[in-house]
DNA sequence: GCCTGGCAGTCGGTACAATCGAGTGCTAAT
DNA sequence: ATTAGCACTCGATTGTACCGACTGCCAGGC
């Protein structure tokens, strides 16, 4: 294809793009011109312009109006022509404040990160937990609620606690369960939620009846408990767009959690890191970018962060600070 | 005061209220003179909106400009204008499918409730969670995560698990862990997690630390656990105004879940179900109305629900469906 | 052959005036 | 007390003119 563009083209590309993310200006010819890495005159700025126009790099809203990037052109704009680009001094301090205090509980610390990202962006940020898959149980129990019904709880090895309840037979008392939880657990303390072997029957019918159904809802919390999502600062896309239906689709569609995993998922899946326009599939978020990185090491457990903004959105210090985060949170919970 | 107006006024606001709420334009004089309920010329109705703006109730944009209603106007409509309002049969059809099918977890059924209330009203929905201190423990024990970091996890009686991350001093081992448990777990267990004893020393002086450390745990949960908030259908207070930068505010308000917990709260303290425009304290949501109710027998655990929309909301609605569902959720809690 | 200055042309945005019409307040008549 | 009528107000709409920011193209210059 036509993906290579030569250096003055290059150039020129980059300054719409830099110009129109600072400006939500259409940029003309003289407005590029006059900028110092472009030494030409607006006419061969206007001349190059219908070239990259024509290969589908830039777009006029209308005649007579300046030029706008297009999905391409901001696609060309991060693949050759961003570096990472530095976190500024102020954003490094709050990364650096944040991660010092962060504490406490798994699902607390990836919500409040979720508004850190969001914070050192001013888009909207998403934060994918940990998949149960990759921990393995610490602990069972099986606990009784109400006269026929109980919960299962498992703490699992990265913190989380996943619980389930199960609906009893009659005849099932509260003395079982503590039996069912001596019998269950050591058959699945250590593994993993999603290769639970069946547990050898103990001879015991009532006994072996609720623990079946005990770990038929450990399956079934692997299955379909959905992936933690944490959304923060949604509210900064109304800010981000004017057009208040746009606002209204962008923000339904960040509602609906199992679309926004998945999207997170599709993008690393086809090994990127950011996502402009069309190329993801989601039409509600057409006029949406997001930068995703995954986060977590080999060893330990691997979720993914991203930040959604609009196609103009500030890609280098977004890439940097989705980089910075998505590190500095992987160490963080590998060292618990 | 003036709360008291004779049946042609009460008439005349009501017609203006009724018709703003569904326009959203100004109403004029000859607009409400045409309502058959309200059989006197425009330029009576004229004579009567000038005493009504005078008395607050009313206001006008501007000069020439037809009335809209004041705070006081809408405070006056849900106090003496309106019966609680019928719910349509789809909405019945919706809420009882709805109860139908509900399973499963706690929080999940929660967050789902909220939707299903936003989906009511199409305006956003807020459901807060059943508040920590209502419910008993039925089960609590210590786990060990990693080296010299454990957890805290407790069942309680209305089927949420609170935990909490304890610090381990380096001699303490994995072996201690089920001898904490053992030795705290009969003294917590059936009690509440806000009045927790003390609970006395073992005489093994690392045993006695760690329980100390999950005791205050515990007591951390209590306290500091953000009730639980869910939020549904968010987006559509995109749709209820046309100025970006009053969505923007309105979101912002929302994430901030603690904000959202204590304005339903307050309402609740004050004997209110519904509070409209200034009458709540925040100025971010002047523009907003919530109808509120709690939800939970005196038995059982109690928590609220509530629809928050601009203030021409269609109140005879909300009021049917916040009280509908917030009568079936109690129910169904109750049964666990 | 590539750049560039110059120029005609396009088109959105703004400013201004005229007009329209919904709605008001007031008054006089019933 | 009610109402018909009327003068008046003022936002919204329409039309016009104009400005200015662009573009595309062409002809002359390096």
């Amino acid at each position: 294809m036509d993906s290579e563009l030569d250096d003055r083209k290059a150039a020129i590309l980059r300054a719409v793009v830099e110009q129109y993310i600072e400006t939500a200006q259409p940029v003309g010819s003289q407005n590029v011109a006059d900028r110092t890495e472009v030494s030409v005159s607006s006419a061969t700025v206007r001349n190059e312009m219908v070239a990259l126009e024509k290969d589908g790099f830039l777009a006029q809203p209308h005649t007579s109006a300046g030029r706008v990037p297009t999905d391409k052109g901001y696609r060309f704009f991060v693949d050759q022509l961003v570096r990472p680009g530095p976190l500024g001094p102020a954003e490094r301090q709050k990364v650096r404040e944040f991660f010092a205090r962060a504490h406490g509980e798994l699902e607390q610390m990836l919500q409040d990160t979720s508004r850190l990202l969001s914070g050192l962006t001013s888009y909207a940020a998403v934060v994918v937990g940990p998949p149960a898959e990759t921990a393995t149980i610490r602990s069972v129990q099986v606990v009784g609620l109400g006269a026929r019904v109980a919960m299962v709880v498992a703490v699992l090895s990265n913190g989380a606690v996943v619980k389930h309840t199960i609906e009893l037979d009659d005849s099932v008392g509260e003395e079982h369960l503590g039996a069912v939880t001596a019998h269950l657990a050591p058959h699945v303390v250590g593994r993993s939620l999603v290769d639970l072997a069946d547990v050898p029957p103990s001879g015991n019918a009532v006994l072996d009846t609720v623990t079946n159904q005990a770990t038929g809802a450990l399956r079934v919390t692997a299955r379909e408990e959905p992936d933690h999502v944490f959304v923060g600062g949604a509210a900064r896309m109304a800010a981000a767009f004017d057009a208040v239906e746009t606002v209204r689709s962008v923000l339904d569609t960040l509602e609906q959690q199992y679309v926004v995993v998945s999207l997170l998922r599709d993008v690393l899946d086809r090994g990127l890191s950011v996502a402009i326009g069309h190329e993801h599939g989601l039409e509600p978020l057409s006029e949406c970018a997001v930068v995703v990185a995954p986060y977590g090491g080999e060893g330990g457990s691997r979720g993914s962060i991203g930040v959604l903004g609009p196609t103009r959105m500030n890609y280098p210090q977004a890439l940097a600070a989705v980089a910075v985060v998505s590190q500095r949170l992987g160490h963080r919970l590998e060292e618990g």
